[in-house]
RNA sequence: GUGGAUGUAGCGUAGUUGGUUAACGCGUCAGUUUGUGGCACUGAAGACCGUGGGUUCGAGUCCCAUCUUCCACCCCA
């Protein structure tokens, strides 16, 4: 047997189900602070994500889905969400459209991981993005929106952990300080942390190895070098998060993963299982960088699969609201007509089309737990009069065999 | 990429120190029931025991490799 790829994951009914309603759910979220929905390419050139994403992230070096196609082309699997999203902005001329440009997506990623729990080769994000704000009221609507989906979704144990990695001006005098710092110790770090003492000293910070984690103790923290912009800028999103009283916790460690973020950073971390759920921040130099004009912008992307592990159904899927049993040819026909004339006033109908028995319809449409049943057999046909039975109570009605009565009979 | 565990019908399991046609429960389908489901009873289908090698007269049981899944590291959503 051909087993499906690893790290995939195949979506079965009673889980589609629980998806769609978690999708509905953040929907209405985004409509309501008026987010529009945008779809791009699963791939892309791979050139697009080594630019936005960073050549020195290990999400471009060692995770991305990359081949050469029939043209000769470079192309990758998405691994991640804003960077698709800016190059359509870009290439669609949106910046021309009244800015700013709100944007959500839900979208799967690749990324080629070794699997684990809330850890998939193919997984699925949900984004937003704000671009065209500079301003911290915009980190705070899209902090606020992401809060919003943990609340509607009455999720528990979430916690919200804010940092700011600065700008380009302030994060480059920081560096300085902090090369100073991990420089005196760099022998008694890890291997990977002393190959990333060169190309991006921040990122040594977010080393989960114990022995690296004490030496960083008291290491020099960005917030204490940001600039006087981004200071203010910080100072204002945590004041309007307090006087909403937003919980949150500052957490210096977080540079995030990839190389375009600026300023405010921000993961949504469940506790339970201490992995991010939602994770963003802003990214005023990406833009530019993938060659459009001077934008700033922040976003954040939701790991589906993660959220659906803490999501506990409310509802349950739709039953079917009458099975019509027959048996017989003419009795068959009759049954087909009454069935599409229903479906196409909404009901859900399920008939037999395995030209089962009596008995054997009799007990699927109990185990497909219908709502009703119709039973159209010679005599229905002849005389018009059919038995209508409301399954759960298992009381039975006479109606004459047409559509309004049927309808009459299971809008009780 | 590194380390550890796992793998028997759709699902959950049994399978005794290697020894004939791989067992059970649930589920599926059908019959008892050409005219009313859930219960019960009867029966059927469904597994080359993850895959490929090897050891052996003989392998679901032992060995090697490989894949999958899970866990940890790493990284991230």
């Amino acid at each position: 047997m051909i087993q499906k790829p690893k790290g995939t994951k195949d979506l079965l009914p009673e889980e589609s189900f629980k998806w769609q309603e978690v999708e509905n759910k953040l929907k209405k979220i985004f409509d309501s602070y008026n987010f529009k929905e945008i779809r791009v390419p699963v791939f892309e050139h791979t050139e697009l994500f080594q630019r936005s994403v960073g050549e020195t992230t290990d999400v471009v070096q060692k995770e991305m889905y990359t081949f050469e196609d029939k043209g000769g082309r470079s192309i990758t699997l998405r691994p991640e969400g804003t960077a698709g999203v800016i190059r359509a902005y870009l290439e669609n001329g949106m910046g021309s459209m009244p800015s700013p440009t709100k944007l959500w997506y839900n979208m799967a990623m690749y990324r080629y991981e070794n699997v684990q729990k809330g850890r998939l080769r193919e997984f699925h994000q949900i984004g937003a993005e704000i671009i065209g704000s500079s301003s911290y009221l915009a980190d705070v609507e899209i902090i606020l929106m992401a809060n919003e989906i943990f609340k509607k979704l009455n999720i528990p144990n979430i916690k919200l952990t804010l940092n700011s990695i600065g700008c380009p001006k302030c994060r480059q005098e920081y560096q300085k300080v902090l090369k100073e710092f991990i420089g005196k110790n760099l022998e008694q770090y890890c291997d990977t942390c002393k190959s990333r003492f060169e190309k991006n000293p921040m990122r040594i910070l977010d080393c989960k190895e114990r022995k690296c984690k004490e030496l960083n103790i008291n290491a020099p923290k960005m917030i204490d070098y940001l600039c006087e912009e981004c200071k203010e800028h910080f100072e204002n999103v945590q004041e309007t998060l307090k006087n909403l009283k937003l919980d949150y916790e500052i957490n210096s460690s977080i540079v995030r993963g990839l190389d375009y973020y600026t300023k405010t950073v921000f993961e949504f971390i469940d506790e339970t299982t201490s992995l991010t759920v939602l994770g963003g921040g802003r990214y005023d130099e990406l833009v530019q960088e993938l060659g459009g004009p001077k934008t700033s912008a922040i976003g954040f992307a939701l790991g589906v699969e993660r959220l659906m592990e803490m999501y506990k159904n409310e509802e349950e899927d739709k039953k079917p609201d009458l099975y019509i049993l027959s048996a017989g040819q003419n009795e068959n026909q009759k049954a087909l007509e009454l069935s599409q004339e229903l479906r196409s006033k909404g009901y859900i109908i399920e008939k037999d089309i395995c030209e089962r028995s009596f008995g054997s319809q009799m007990k699927y449409s109990n185990k497909i737990n219908a709502r009703y049943l119709l039973v159209i057999g010679e005599n229905e046909l002849q005389s018009g009069k059919a038995k209508i039975k409301e399954m759960k109570t298992g009381v039975e009605s006479e109606i004459s065999l047409n559509l309004e009565e049927i309808i009459k009979a299971i809008e009780k």
